[in-house]
DNA sequence: GACTGGCACTCGATCACCGAGAGTGCCAAT
DNA sequence: ATTGGCACTCTCGGTGATCGAGTGCCAGTC
């Protein structure tokens, strides 16, 4: 159905109209590219081409411009692997070099992907399957109210508040204690296995109290630390004012919710490289007129989040999913290394 | 020279002006607003208060719209104090209702403020200056990297990776020991000072790994909480798609600033009302065509932090001021109680 | 002296119109 | 299968013409 060189007008198209912004006509293509045929060929060609839906012209009068289904098969089949420039590889290095912890790592990271994208980055906290636990730390705050953190091997912490039932000081440092001796250099999944059944172990008269800080401590385990997303970039939105209401709004909208954030990376990022998501592809209903564009990141096997951006389905694929990969893979190996 | 028609005249082409967004004329003037003396007259009046600065015509032929100094005239002297709404004061007490931690504050407070103003919130994170440190917690990741932790009495936990330059298990347990003695029950400005002098008291095996600590302890206890802040209600922004150089583009950029947040609420924010900072009155350049609502929230004398909103210079002062200053102050009580 | 009605004037906004130009689809010829 | 030619369509930019909102000024009135 589609022989060579209709493909290879489908990416002059792709890459013409991304790079100008404008439908793209018969005449611009063979004048930009050399075909070797005439503009009328080009024309038999695109009526092909729309027909199948690859492409369409806005107006009777008009270019061509691509279709979601169109920029698919560019991303799938046409797209050259675009290496980085000398520029962008060392940006990647100054930017990270020096941070200090993860916070730190995500905060640089979430930077460098929006400068040398020039589009909105997200990028999720790493979630480190193979880390363990430090250490749990019980405190009392007031009578009755207390904070349980939870420390683990590669820095992180997180905290929770917990009501502590009114359980005496006495009870609170004993309670630490078989905590901590229960699941300390153990992984996440395992110390919640872990939990679930330390409280036969306990004396009754700590029941109560130790129910409410195993909830709490298997929660800080588990489903906490995946929800954390950090955004940058926004002001590159201004890029393309036109199209308020089609792209801009939504892209502000979707990036209030963290929800809707995770959504886009999650399904984009489960396997080992780059997803691109295009137009009506995407989950969220709002957003589809633009692209995500997303990568797991981590070191071997161990996945640990995603990171990605999230731009108008007229850019440039092949340079932004090269920049994606490079910074998903860069960040997974310093993460690595410590 | 301003007589007390003249400001009924301004105080009339501010509030049509902010409703409508459209200059407004002589004649819809003496329509809207029962001012008892023609359209003529009216003119007049206007033609003076152009000349002394308080309003202008975007061109010949068109109405007056009010000029910086006319909003300021207007916030100081002419706006009457809006009270809350029913649905705005119920809107408060749901927003807060079930907040676990300061973190969750936070991000409710934001929420909730752009919510009711309509723009865009920006809310600095509290700093208790009374809060006392509760536990400082040392540990060793691996062998020379380490962590500190830094609990105060509010629940608040802050941590940093350290140094330990090479410092067996045992001095680090034995430096916890120490410093935990030092400084528990101080506030931030005592602890500093006892972190100074607790060198002297130490063996002198432990002065290298020592001096990093504690001055990582130090930088916990004064610097870092101030710097926190988080935004929301960013799509707000897009209520005016028009003015787009002059306002959308500039907001985004300063949002993704701290530093440049932190001044717009700091200087703000400094006394214990709610102050205004109308387009070129605004510390930060880019934002001289938008204005800034803040005001600090705290309790009592203790003043915490700031809290504000940044919208187009043409807003409606006196809802927005209400409600910050209502949000900052349910806030600071809020907090107060635990 | 302050206010008002009237009037000429200005200027942006809206609309219709027109020509230019880009681009297409189709067809007959190669 | 490809191509040159041609008629056709539709957008875009520019040009007037008109409309109406609003002003400034001035002479008249209370």
């Amino acid at each position: 159905m589609l022989d060579d060189r209709k493909l290879a007008i489908l990416r002059a198209i792709v890459t013409d109209y991304v790079s100008s912004q404008e439908p793209v006509g018969s005449r611009a293509l063979v004048d930009r590219h050399n075909l070797g045929v005439s503009p009328a060929t080009v024309r038999n060609d695109m009526a092909v081409l729309e027909d199948e839906g690859y492409i369409t012209q806005p107006h009777t009068s008009a270019g061509r411009i691509p279709t979601d289904k169109g920029y698919r098969l560019f991303v799938d089949r046409l797209a050259a692997v675009k290496p980085l420039s000398v520029a962008e590889r060392r940006a990647i290095q100054t930017f990270m070099a020096g941070a200090l912890d993860v916070d730190d790592v995500v905060r640089r990271t979430v930077r460098l992907l929006a400068q040398i994208t020039q589009q909105v980055a997200i990028v999720q906290y790493p979630v480190l399957s193979s880390a363990t636990v430090r250490l749990i730390e019980l405190l009392v705050l007031t009578p009755g109210r207390g904070l349980v953190i939870l420390v683990n091997s590669t820095g992180r912490v997180d905290q929770r508040p917990v009501d502590l039932l009114g359980a005496t000081d006495e009870q609170v440092a004993d309670l630490r204690g078989r905590l901590n001796a229960a699941v300390v250099g153990l992984t996440p999944s395992a110390a919640v296995e872990r939990l679930s059944t330390l409280l036969d172990d306990l004396p009754p008269e700590l029941h109560p109290v130790a129910s409410m800080v195993t909830a709490t401590v298997m929660e800080l385990t588990t489903a906490d630390p995946a929800t954390r997303v950090v955004v940058g970039g926004v002001p590159n939105l201004t890029r393309f004012g036109d199209q308020f209401e089609t792209t801009v709004k939504p892209v502000l909208e979707a990036l209030e919710e963290q929800v809707v954030l995770l959504r886009l990376l999650g399904e984009a990022g489960g396997t080992g490289d780059v997803t691109v998501r295009i137009g009506h592809e995407n989950p969220y209903e709002p957003l589809q007129s633009t692209s995500v564009v997303a990568s797991a990141y981590g070191h071997a096997d161990d996945l640990w989040a995603s990171m990605g951006i999230v731009g108008p389905t007229r850019m440039d694929y092949p340079s932004t999913m090269a920049s994606v990969r490079a910074v998903a893979r860069y960040v997974g190996r310093f993460l690595a290394e410590g």
